[in-house]
RNA sequence: GGCGGCGUACCCAAGUGGCUAAGGGAGAGGUCUGCAAAACCUUUAUGCAGCGGUUCGAAUCCGCUCGCCGCCUCCA
């Protein structure tokens, strides 16, 4: 299995530390507002990953925190008029929502920030006794200079860095890119005690305190947004590899941005939207999808065009159940048929190969799903060519069964068909219910019995404007919500 | 200004040295069907931003040019 490592810029055979374990750490939110898609995409790839990990059998530990303690929250709390615990307790629960439709996992751990101020305090008392850190005025920053890989990550050089520094600099600093690791708190904000007096953790050391914590000094992989690699991971590794000595984490992994107009959905420029939002519009397995339409790495351009796509591409995948249901129920067992099956049982078998090769390629979850759906057309093929025999239900069911088993990795194909058309009834507003539309299939029915063609088309056509398509099949009529509208 | 990335069909998107350049959407034609829908089949890039170079061979490596974007400040 190869993953891209940020730290040396290349695709690297993945080796974890230990044999068989993985110690994984992926920077979570910061608890101020409710998600953007942005924060779902890094939610679900790290999701993914996890999940591909596990399925590899490899014994993951996963631990994503939560920032519940920060300038934003804080802010947040002025604005709304309430403490900034009620902000971080607020959204953390707005948070948990957001992922539970999404069908993102719970990690093993979740620390919050909060929860971990001692130990940032210790960590930060090592690092002034050995000399990687200085105190001024009730305030504690790292000393940049002091940690000759400084850059290493980001690939920039501390002159470099000095030159373009867009920051504003205390000029009683060492040097101006010498970050806190204490801040003094003012009035009104919140404080605890420390040895420099009250004052509150800057952001970077909570995750190393956290990750040291949970996880020990030496991890396998570190995630989190691109965004986060500067300053954040940087300012990270210098002040976990000056407490530890040892190398922070083995693999860096960080996922690419979502774009709106070909620009950076930010929350400063406004383009953004929420996970809410989407949903108000979409079924959430959609956006999950759509996430995972494209590599993890590259930016993903977001539109309701795009969405839509992606619902039609998630609805051939539902209705291709249906249809392969369809066919068990009606399928007769008689002689065995010949070439077709033999070609379909080669691709059955091969499908998960092919799956995994893609997914052991850095998990290239959009060629995965490039090779689900050149399998979803085998089946249809299948059936198309008729086939019976004992074998055939056989094959049609471990179809269906690698198929779930692919969407038990990258938690997509979860539901029946059923549900999935009774959740789009509800998200396309269709205004009848599933008695609605079956009463009036069996009234279509009786009349095509009677061959009143006029009748059935009038029926069929009232549903259809509904947004509800009939599909007649030799014994039935299947009904399907209208997508891609 | 420094560092980095991207540019593949009408749209989205895999592919980073070698069989006919995945897959999805859209379009056109066809099979099936009472008619549809769905499904399937055929078709839509002698070419991968442009120009040079390396190589027996390049979308893939190198150089230059053009265009777009990101990071260097909080950010997933």
């Amino acid at each position: 299995m190869k993953i891209y490592n940020t730290l040396t810029a290349k695709k690297e055979e993945f080796i974890p530390l230990s044999q068989g374990k993985v110690k994984m750490y992926v920077c979570g939110v910061t608890v101020y507002d409710y998600c953007h898609i942005g924060h779902a995409r890094s939610a679900v790839v790290f999701d993914v990953i996890n999940r591909y990990l596990r399925y590899k059998g490899y014994d993951v530990i996963f631990v994503k925190n939560f920032t519940d303690l920060d300038d934003k929250i804080i802010n947040k709390a002025k604005q709304e008029g309430v403490s900034w615990d009620t902000v971080a307790r607020k959204y953390t629960d707005e948070y948990y929502k957001d992922m539970d439709v999404l069908r993102v996992g719970k990690p093993d751990l979740e620390p919050k920030a909060t929860e971990h101020i001692e130990d940032m305090i210790e960590i930060i008392k090592v690092l002034i006794d050995k000399g990687y850190a200085y105190e001024l005025d009730g305030s504690v920053y790292f000393e940049v200079g002091k940690f000759l890989e400084y850059g290493k990550l980001s690939k920039r050089n501390t002159e470099e860095l000095i030159a373009g520094a867009r920051i504003e600099v205390d000029e009683r600093k060492k040097n101006p890119m010498d970050f806190a690791l204490w801040k003094r708190s003012k009035e009104g904000e919140p404080a605890w005690d420390s040895p420099w007096g009250a004052g509150r953790p800057g952001w970077h050391i909570e995750c190393s305190a956290m990750s040291i914590k949970h996880l020990g000094d030496e991890i396998d992989i570190h995630g989190g947004g691109a965004d986060l690699i500067f300053p954040h991971h940087e300012n990270e590794i210098a002040q976990s590899e000056s407490f530890t000595g040892k190398p922070f984490a083995k693999y860096w992994v960080h996922n690419g941005f979502i774009t709106i107009n070909r620009e950076k959905m930010s929350k400063s420029l406004g383009n953004f939207f929420t996970v809410k939002e989407i949903l108000d519009k979409f079924d959430p397995e959609v956006l999950r999808l759509f996430l995972l339409s494209t590599h993890y790495r590259s930016p993903i351009e977001f539109s309701d065009d795009q969405l839509r796509e992606t619902e039609i591409s998630l609805d051939r995948y539902y209705s291709t159940i249906l249809r392969v249901n369809s066919f068990l129920e009606e399928c007769k067992i008689d002689r065995i048929s010949g070439k077709t099956q033999n070609a379909f049982e080669t691709n059955v078998s091969q499908v998960k190969k092919r799956f995994e090769e893609a997914m052991d390629d850095d998990f290239n979850t959009a060629l995965a799903l490039g090779h689900i759906f050149e399998f979803m057309r085998e089946i249809n093929r299948f059936i198309d060519s008729k086939p019976s025999g004992m074998k055939v239900k056989e094959l049609l069911q471990r179809s269906k069964e690698v198929l779930s088993e692919f969407g038990g990795v990258l938690n997509i194909f979860v539901r029946t068909p059923e549900e999935w058309y009774r959740s789009l009834i509800s998200v396309k507003k269709i205004g009848l219910s599933e008695k609605d539309i079956d009463e009036k299939i069996k009234v279509r029915q009786d009349a095509r019995k009677k061959r009143q063609w006029d009748v059935a088309d009038r029926i069929r056509k009232e549903l259809e404007e509904k947004g509800v398509i009939l599909e007649d099949k030799e014994v039935r009529t299947d009904w399907r919500v209208r997508v891609g509208v």
